[in-house]
DNA sequence: GCGATTTCACCAATGATTGTTGATTGACAA
DNA sequence: TTGTCAATCAACAATCATTGGTGAAATCGC
């Protein structure tokens, strides 16, 4: 993801204004591995702005998705993730448990539709979800761990 | 899937009785290879048994699911969609444009978590979701299929 | 400085799914 | 055949994540 610095250049670029809340929100997402839901972003971002609204980060999470900054992922755990790293290809490790999302950046180069299994689709990308457990769920194998249990 | 009489014997063998209403949803999903939604079970059951409440369809896929009999899955496009193949392990193209899904049977031998980029976690199964376009929206690339389109 | 954009709080609506009610039906074991 | 309890129905409300509206106040950037 870039810096808050670019991203404030691109909003600026893109006719976008880019308000104290916003650059709020560059911040919270800058390094951030976790694939936070736009809740999570909201509760981070409140602790820099008390006063932000949820509203607000949905729209500006939807701004940095348009520009293709980050990326919204849905893996099926009810609520959209948002993805800082738009870069480098990658897929994703999944908690069963507590639904944390992580990043694996690997290569699978066999990782392709046979010939004649397409079904007539026209295939432009694959996405691969490892489902299991995260460190946390796994060493407390009944009580997810508190702050992964907190929707993070 | 099993046949709507192996179902018949598993829903009394786990203390569940075997309704008309169950039997006509067991009638639909047999052979159904679309990948249904609740809405799109209760519409084809509907055509059967008019009375049929959406209701009644959410509560026996759910038991479905829990026999293990059907295969509930989120593939990011809004609703749980319900996969009658639950025999042989496969993977999903999804288009982009209708949302339809198909199965792929084919076993990715390389398919697995490199030694080391696990994060710690402990990895169970792993899903190849191929996006693209479906034969329909790809022909038609601007409009959808119209069955398609009708949310099947 | 000025105008257009953005934000705020508040509240309502969406769409998929689940829960509640109370009355009726019907499956199935005895 | 019958009694019991599960299942169903219609109708309605509630959930949760997300989006939409309002009007007023703030503020970005030319």
């Amino acid at each position: 993801m870039r810096t808050p610095e670019e991203l404030t250049e691109r909003f600026r670029a893109s006719g976008r204004k880019v308000t104290a809340q916003r650059q709020c929100i560059f911040r919270v997402l800058q390094g951030d591995e976790t694939h936070p839901s736009a809740e999570a972003v909201h509760a981070a971002a409140s602790r820099q702005m008390e006063t932000i609204s949820l509203k607000t980060v949905y729209q500006t999470l939807h701004d940095l998705a348009e520009l293709g900054e980050i990326a919204a992922l849905d893996v099926g755990t009810g609520r959209t993730r948002f993805d800082p790293n738009v870069d480098d290809p990658h897929h994703h490790l999944v908690c069963r448990s507590c639904g944390s999302v992580r990043d694996l950046v690997v290569d699978f180069p066999d990782l392709a539709v046979p010939d004649g299994a397409d079904l007539g689709f026209l295939v432009g990308s694959a996405e691969v979800v490892f489902r299991g457990l995260c460190p946390f769920c796994r060493d407390s194998s009944r009580a997810p761990e508190p702050a992964a249990a907190a929707r993070t």
